[in-house]
DNA sequence: ACCTTTATGTTGGAAGTGCAACAAATCTGT
DNA sequence: ACAGATTTGTTGCACTTCCAACATAAAGGT
């Protein structure tokens, strides 16, 4: 087993556990703990696991090349967020989850309450994440795997959704701006309107930083929107739109 | 500083980091080590963390303990008898995986060969593991979610499944004996029932633990199995009962 | 084939960690 | 105040891990 295996290996298996031992991978690949630290190593140097001692650990999903500090802080503001959106959700409710980073935490948060929910996801992760709750009942959709966004798209994902009717869908977006919500992963468009389409209330949640941008495919106008959600109030411009479709705007 | 505040601050900062360490939490919190330890038992028994040797990870987004602890089992054997499996898959072929441990080694032997392949299957890390391969497509079942496993069953699962055709599934099983393959985990059974329809062959994926054990719901008679890889060869009686039916077995 | 570079294994001692048993301190309910 | 439960600290020992230095093996280039 050559090197270059060995560290797609210990990359893959930090994909499936937070952390792993050197002994254990040691064994399991055929050679010397000490190989394996060298391997963990270079790994770290690449900045693509976190060493601790006796293994490693998968460095946070959704850490690309932030400062540490300004990574904190996102944590966080974000935890804020998400923690507005799951005030929203109440005992039964029927919501729609959509794949991404700040539903991700609104997930937990929501798995963390123990709200009694039954959620549709197109997230792997979120469907994990809720599923661990003993009070949430996780319904997943079909489609095409994503690998980048450990999500499924596609018709077939549409398809599936248009099947349910729910209280509320809890969307993520990586644009807001005059221009409306906008969304840059291919395919991920579709699935968040198919989403409104099948709810009675379409909530956002977009933290300040996508305030201003503008992606590729539009998800929805301002007067598709029931309420936003995020870490910080809208400026002058875009809060005016906002008023003038009438959304909702929950923000600390 | 109490206990709670330990435990939240405990979490706290796994969430800005993947990884803790006893010793350091032990002096910012101005306790022994030991105290930190047991701190950290008690979370993990909670499943709010996961234990490391000198500290503790974040429970990653998708692991699974249970899941985590079978695989640590017979993780050789396993590994031949998935293998033996994975060279029954050629470029091109489209098939069905099942949930199951065994059945993720297989997944990953597969991934790491790069075989081109289009993967359906009801089994989120399944998904996520063999997605990571850039060689395979993989779609997705939607129905309930079973946290247990991080599969989905159901009735949506078996419908969605039937739309396809496939060239071979492979399938995992509890048990293996006179009275066919069995299973015990609840709608894991149907499931695979419909994808032994769906396909044009039909793999067993049986390490040797499981012969001689019956388990609640009967999956398959011998005559429907049509290829049975294991790690060992099945005993007399077994083998007779295969050799009957002409089920080909795989064992080295 | 040769040399150079790189990768891996081996070793021994230092340091870190886990565990269990016991003692001390603290909390709790009556 | 008291007894009992819970929590925390202490200690000793076994075990694991780390690190550095050196030896060996494999790979790559000319």
């Amino acid at each position: 087993m050559k090197k270059r295996e060995r560290h797609e290996q210990i990359l893959l298996q930090l994909k499936l556990r937070p952390h792993v031992r050197v002994a254990e991978l040691a064994t399991l690949f055929g050679v010397t703990t000490e190989t394996v630290r060298r391997d963990m190593g270079d790994l770290e140097r690449q900045g693509l696991l976190e060493r601790a001692h006796g293994g490693a650990s998968a460095t946070h999903p959704g850490a690309h090349r932030d400062l540490d500090e300004r990574r904190q802080e996102r944590v966080v503001e974000r935890e804020r967020l998400a923690g507005l959106a799951a005030s929203l959700v109440r005992d039964g409710d029927t919501i729609m989850i959509d794949a991404g980073s700040t539903t991700m935490v609104f997930a937990r948060l929501l798995a963390f309450a123990e709200t009694r929910v039954t959620a549709i996801t197109n997230s792997l992760q979120i469907g994990m994440i809720l599923g661990q709750s003993a009070s949430a009942r996780v319904i997943l959709a079909p489609g095409n795997y994503l690998p980048q966004e450990a999500a499924v798209v596609g018709i077939d994902t549409c398809d599936y959704l248009s099947r349910y009717q729910v209280d509320a869908c809890f969307l993520g977006a990586a644009g807001l701006s005059e221009a409306g919500v906008t969304e840059a992963v291919e395919g991920f468009a579709a699935v968040k309107r198919a989403m409104m389409r099948q709810s009675a209330a379409c909530r956002f949640l977009i933290d300040a930083s996508k305030f201003g941008l503008t992606q590729l495919d539009v998800v929805a106008q301002f007067e598709e929107m029931d309420t936003l959600v995020s870490d910080r109030p809208p400026d002058r411009a875009l809060a005016a739109c906002l008023a003038e479709s009438g959304v909702r705007t929950f923000a600390p």
